[in-house]
DNA sequence: GCTATTGCCTGACTTTTGTCAGGGAAATTC
DNA sequence: GAATTTCCCTGACAAAAGTCAGGCAATAGC
């Protein structure tokens, strides 16, 4: 969409794209560094303090922990018969496979990874207040994140009527409100049962970058084999990076199991963007099949 | 959620700022981390490459270099002898202190940094063409960058002519021509005589973050006690952050020892910041003095 | 069953990094 | 011109990080 207009232009020395990215590294190298240092700070070494951190952060296999953070089984080894010696850190066979060994903290444990997101937290808090334009700059952090991130992105099966999804929903709306010239009202559009998105009869995806969610899309079903796809979002900082194909992608799949053939949605010309994919995906215009007053474009596919 | 093999605690509350901005810091540091590994991969401890890195960017006092780095007195010695022995490195006296050494890079050692930086070019150009939206994502890194470095932008002096501030006046006439209805051509706005914005008449001020321009702006002296203030510009990804009344606050300061007491100015209601802006600072609202078809508001200060 | 492989641990290293107490030469202070 | 300070080097350690060759127990393959 229109997050970024820039155009290459082939005026004079125009900053090159390399250059650009490297003086982005640069400036994030020392607030991130400073992040890292926060594992100082608390008198242990750095590779311990990383792996205590990797457990916190739920990864349990020790394999996977090593992987994580590039480490020697050896030295892997020892970190972690130092974190046992601290009392932050048990370890124990593997349950699906007692060659390899899971890790988990201890309540001590616990408490000293809380204490490091602390310091984190705290440092990104200080950074941020010192800024004068948070919000333009959270967006940018978004975007650059998620771009980054990209292969990172997962989509999950959500309640349409927990948090998360109702978040997604809310930007949803407020998007729409901003793009229709007439604005939007979720109470004029009959909004989904939420049972109808939810198996057996439909369900609803979130797509989620590192806990950020990015992304919604549901599935209306009737309990026939006609469902409606509904919903779908993706957040700016999410715009191509061809999540919403995957999104579709995968709504689709699960619709198959459930029975559903007909698969239809409509869907409004003030959102050009959203009409180019469906037609991108094989999907064809039909005629109107409801009355609700913000769609003027209808879409049917058969599975 | 199941991330590949590992386990991934993760939160699905809205998103708020510190965990957005920590979200960001994950982004980035495997990506960053990527870039500071490419000091590996030639054969190098990460002290000794860090250090020629230090002199190949130009660094050359040895004090300058260990406070840049954090190193110990003792610990930089031994890693200057290294990198001597290796002959990529020549110490010498400080020029002004005897007992202060200054370091430089022998054509070997011009070689080794080069080669460095062309992995690291390497690295950031692989990234970004693995990218689907580089331009947007490019328009988000300069937005980070600038905000991150804002206390490292400088103000220099140029000559409205050269290369950096051609660009400067390019991307300050394109945003004109996108901003006025009725476009913008510069032919048709007196363009100053350079000279006129060159000392003893003038000046031209440019700000540089980490060697980006991000804004510019002129003076446009007549000989006499009035001038001009033109062509005011401050890069997008560098709003908000405060530059343009530095840059206004230096070119005053210029102003004066060029024997110049009053300023004009003149600028469009279509740039609603900028008429907001010279309000703010303290400037008067003037009746038109010039035939330019463009302004329609006109201000003066007196110095 | 027997053999090979896998996953982790241990011991015995080396390299790298960090620390600290002098010491010599140049500069500064008085 | 002597005393003090500054800047760096060196030596002597110590901690941390990284490497590698076995070795043991569990698993997989046959």
């Amino acid at each position: 969409m229109t997050v970024g207009r820039y155009q290459t232009k082939v005026s004079y020395m125009t900053p090159d794209p390399v250059s650009r990215f490297r003086r982005f590294s640069r400036a994030v190298t020392s607030e991130v560094g400073a992040l890292d240092q926060s594992f100082l700070g608390r008198g242990r070494p750095l590779g311990t303090a990383r792996v205590l951190n990797a457990i916190g952060q739920g990864r349990t296999e020790v394999a996977a922990i090593r992987d994580y953070l590039g480490l020697d089984s050896g030295l892997m080894s020892r970190l972690l018969r130092g974190l046992e010696a601290e009392g932050l850190v048990t370890t124990g066979p593997h349950p699906e496979d007692a060659r390899a060994r899971v890790a988990a903290l201890t309540p001590d444990g616990e408490a000293e990874f809380a204490a490091y997101e602390a310091l984190s937290d705290q440092r990104a808090a200080d950074t941020l207040a010192r800024h004068p334009r948070p919000e333009a700059l959270l967006a940018a952090m978004d975007l650059v994140a998620s771009a980054l991130g990209r292969d990172r992105i997962t989509l999950e099966e959500r309640d349409p009527r927990d948090e998360t999804s109702r978040y997604c929903l809310q930007e949803y709306y407020a998007e729409l409100a901003r793009r229709f010239d007439t604005g939007f009202d979720p109470q004029l559009s009959r909004d989904p049962e939420a049972t109808d998105m939810i198996a057996p009869r439909g369900a609803f995806l979130v797509a989620f970058s590192d806990g950020l969610p990015l992304g919604c899309v549901g599935l209306k079903g009737s309990g026939g084999p006609v469902a409606e796809i509904k919903r779908l979002w993706i957040a700016p900082s999410a715009r191509g990076l061809g999540l919403s194909k995957r999104l579709m992608a995968e709504i689709e799949a699960r619709a198959k199991p459930l029975g559903i053939t007909t698969l239809r949605l409509d869907t409004n010309s003030a959102l050009p963007e959203a009409v180019a994919l469906y037609r991108g995906l094989g999907w064809t215009e039909i005629d109107r099949f409801n009355d609700d007053p913000y769609p003027d474009h209808f879409f049917e596919k058969h599975l």
